[in-house]
DNA sequence: TCCTTATTGGACCGATTGGTCCATAAATGC
DNA sequence: GCATTTATGGACCAATCGGTCCAATAAGGA
């Protein structure tokens, strides 16, 4: 054998990951990603295929990567608790210019979704995790007591999860952080 | 005077509209925007300008059209079916195919609004108009009785604005409208 | 050291992008 | 009917798009 490639395809990804987050899926050139990563056009094309293929693996691990995240957040500790550290998450991302890009899976929900099959299939998948995952923790919170609200647990999930997509908007339009902070205080405040 | 202008401007920024509505900014191009409308490309130059300047002129129209029926939906009855029958409207839109394309001005939040700022105080003041509207409606639901909730209505019509995107991005994305259809009573008994 | 093998940089591709420009055509005022 | 004024169609533009290809090169194994 030789030759080892001189690159992480992991990092590549992940650089990759970066750019389709913030600028979306059009709006990204090759150029962009050859610049983000640092490496060649045949180097790209060689391991990734092309600009889609390229994206539904950065898509993929930033899937896979966030999905983590929020497993972890919402197992640890009171479950009340755990649900306000996953919504406080966001909106302070609204704080931090460099992360202020929302969500990647609701922006593909509303870029490549309507029209890409492949898209639409994850952004489902993962609006189910969510779904699931804060239904988990309703029910724990419900048995521990330290969720007070007597709503079925998934009903109340649903709540949350309408309002998921909501916040990622509109900490990705800008809204101002006090606005999103006091919204977040009213959502908490359905599980009272 | 001479030679009058073969096309109605206000239809043809509905076409437009249309186009930009269902796609998106970037993923439109001229062409697209020439085969929609009909018109040639100095016509549409010569009235518009140009691309950007056509997307924020059917942009502008999309959202007056929009706030119109909000007032109109919102201040027809009694305030709580009121309320009920503006997120029907944007919920029964999924069933449509020719309508499934959410709210524009919530898909430029995520397109556009990050990274252009005519785009971004648009976006804002519809979020403020919402917010509004549906502190009114409150208000006057509660002064009927027909809004059982005693929560300040400002409280209670942040918890519906954060309702309003997330609900549009998923009827955007193609979700079960049954599941729509649960999460929208869920929203409704926050009004009890 | 040399040969094999895979990676790499960059030239090159046709298609399409948004945008300009001008000659032509058409409609009104006189 | 003529002149003026404006809309119109389409040729044309450079820049950029995503993508292909190949010669040069660098790193193993023997």
């Amino acid at each position: 054998m030789a030759r080892p490639q001189e690159f992480s395809t992991a990092e590549v990804l992940r650089k990759a990951m970066g750019v389709f987050w913030k600028k979306g899926y059009e709006a990204t050139s090759l150029n962009d990603l050859l610049a983000a990563t640092g490496l060649s056009k045949s180097s790209l094309y060689g391991t990734f295929g092309g600009k889609q293929e390229l994206f539904l693996a950065a898509f993929d691990a930033y899937r896979e990567e966030r999905a983590r995240d929020m497993q972890r957040v919402l197992e640890q500790g009171p479950a009340r608790q755990a649900i306000e550290v996953f919504f406080r998450m966001i909106v302070s991302d609204a704080r931090d210019p460099a992360h202020g890009s929302g969500c990647m899976s609701i922006n593909q929900a509303v870029e490549l979704a309507p029209h890409n099959l492949d898209v639409r299939c994850r952004v489902e998948e993962d609006f189910r995790r969510i779904e699931d995952a804060l239904t988990r923790a309703i029910e724990k919170g419900q048995a521990e007591k330290s969720v007070a609200s007597h709503r079925a647990p998934r009903d109340l999930a649903r709540l949350l999860v309408l309002a998921f997509p909501g916040l990622q908007v509109m900490v990705r339009a800008g809204t101002d952080p006090a606005w999103l902070e006091s919204s977040l205080a009213q959502l908490m405040s359905l599980l009272e």
